[in-house]
DNA sequence: GCAAAGATAATTTGATCACAAACTATTGCT
DNA sequence: AGCAATAGTTTGTGATCAAATTATCTTTGC
């Protein structure tokens, strides 16, 4: 019989399941490098789990563009590539915009606080350093927001966006620190509670501008047009 | 040594890969009818092979909505319901658009050629009744347009969208045969041809909305407002 | 000295099995 | 009859192993 802790919350969730979120996770918040290969034996290694989950997890999230497979069947983390960036920045554009436009309809008072909750510790993430805390900030803003849409399917399209340029945000601001980072969600926040459409797409064209900006111009200063 | 036929070009490409492609050919043009529930082990019965390659076949699948994993673990086509559809209509609306937009800029005549082409097939399907032909020539119409945009990323949400209603739309024009079909495509053409943007945005908004349109009537007519 | 060829190691892939969870049908009780 | 408990069946999950494939290292021939 295997034993399962009756302290964690994880029982009857199966591993693939608990292997897939971890892995979704530290792709998303920057917890590989671009380009990094990864194995399943490694991966299972690592985690503490057979093979067999692994293979799911990585299967799962290579569907999901988290992962790469190449042809040598090869797993890695999606590497850095300028043409990648623009493409996200585009989609992200077309469709963060059309998302929040659709949340601001059915927003009540009480998100606005949520959301003022969620800048506030992204304040605080900014102050003390934490680029993981702002990503995790910046990920919880923007989805609590999308969450409002009701428009599940254009949600799960978004997130397949987000990690595939988690990798590479990590990269660029693990190196400058959140001195380069400025809190993008005040003017959103303003446009939100006075409920005006047109500010709230500046706002957040302008925020998905900075962070898609810097991480273009951190590659092409390092030259990986690949 | 297992023998593999020299014949067959699909030597060297792992078993998975190749439920993977039947499974999503299946359900993209109809195959299967929607909520129908499957079985890793029915599944590979049925293909031949062992549950193994189906298990991560099966896997990819869901993770691309073209299958739905339900709480109790059990896998199934997913089920017909009307605010799914308006959800899919209105993200076709703004990510074919902008697709076919993009493909505009970089359209050669030759592309025309290959597009006239795929529409007169569509034609011969029309006329002989063939519903599954003219899914799969209209898939081949719209997907070698946007292949043409050179965005990558926006075709792969795109193809996100389309493994949704596949299922769906089989289901109503399997009903009523192809006489409610209509080309939507020769207005497109006409547009592509005297390289009109905004005609082109009408034409695929049509197309779009007839195509969304038909399933949604059909369905709010049997009454699966679910 | 170096490129091609061969041997070795690491990894993916597919099959099989044991087990647990879920579903179905039957039985037994009020 | 209607419902609950139960036994039997089906199915997903995870582990293990063998075969096939790819990568890496070593050797050989020039």
């Amino acid at each position: 019989m295997t034993f399962k802790s009756a302290v964690l919350p994880d029982v009857g969730i199966p591993v693939h399941e608990q292997v897939y979120r971890q892995l979704r996770e530290r792709i998303l918040f920057g917890g590989f490098l671009p380009g990094k290969a990864v194995t399943l034996r490694g991966l299972a290694d690592e985690l503490g789990v057979s093979a067999m989950p692994v293979r799911e997890a990585v299967r799962r999230l290579i569907a999901e563009n988290a992962l790469e497979l190449h042809g040598n069947r090869r797993v890695s983390i999606p590497d850095v590539c300028i043409d990648i960036i623009d493409e996200i920045w585009s989609a992200r554009r077309l469709l963060e915009v059309e998302l929040a436009s659709k949340a601001l309809d059915n927003l009540e008072e009480e998100d606005i606080l949520v959301l003022q909750d969620i800048d506030d510790q992204i304040d605080v993430a900014l102050e003390t350093g934490d680029v993981e805390g702002y990503m995790r900030g910046n990920y919880e803003f923007h989805f609590y927001l999308y969450s409002k849409s009701h428009s599940e399917i254009l949600i799960k399209l978004v997130k397949n966006l987000w990690v595939q340029f988690g990798p590479f945000m990590r990269l660029v601001y693990g190196r400058s620190g959140t001195a380069n980072l400025e809190d993008q969600h005040k003017q959103a926040l303003e446009a939100l509670k006075s409920r005006d459409q047109n500010a709230l797409n500046d706002a957040l064209e302008a925020d998905i501008a900075q962070g898609m900006g810097f991480i273009r111009e951190s590659l092409s200063l390092v030259g990986k047009a690949r």
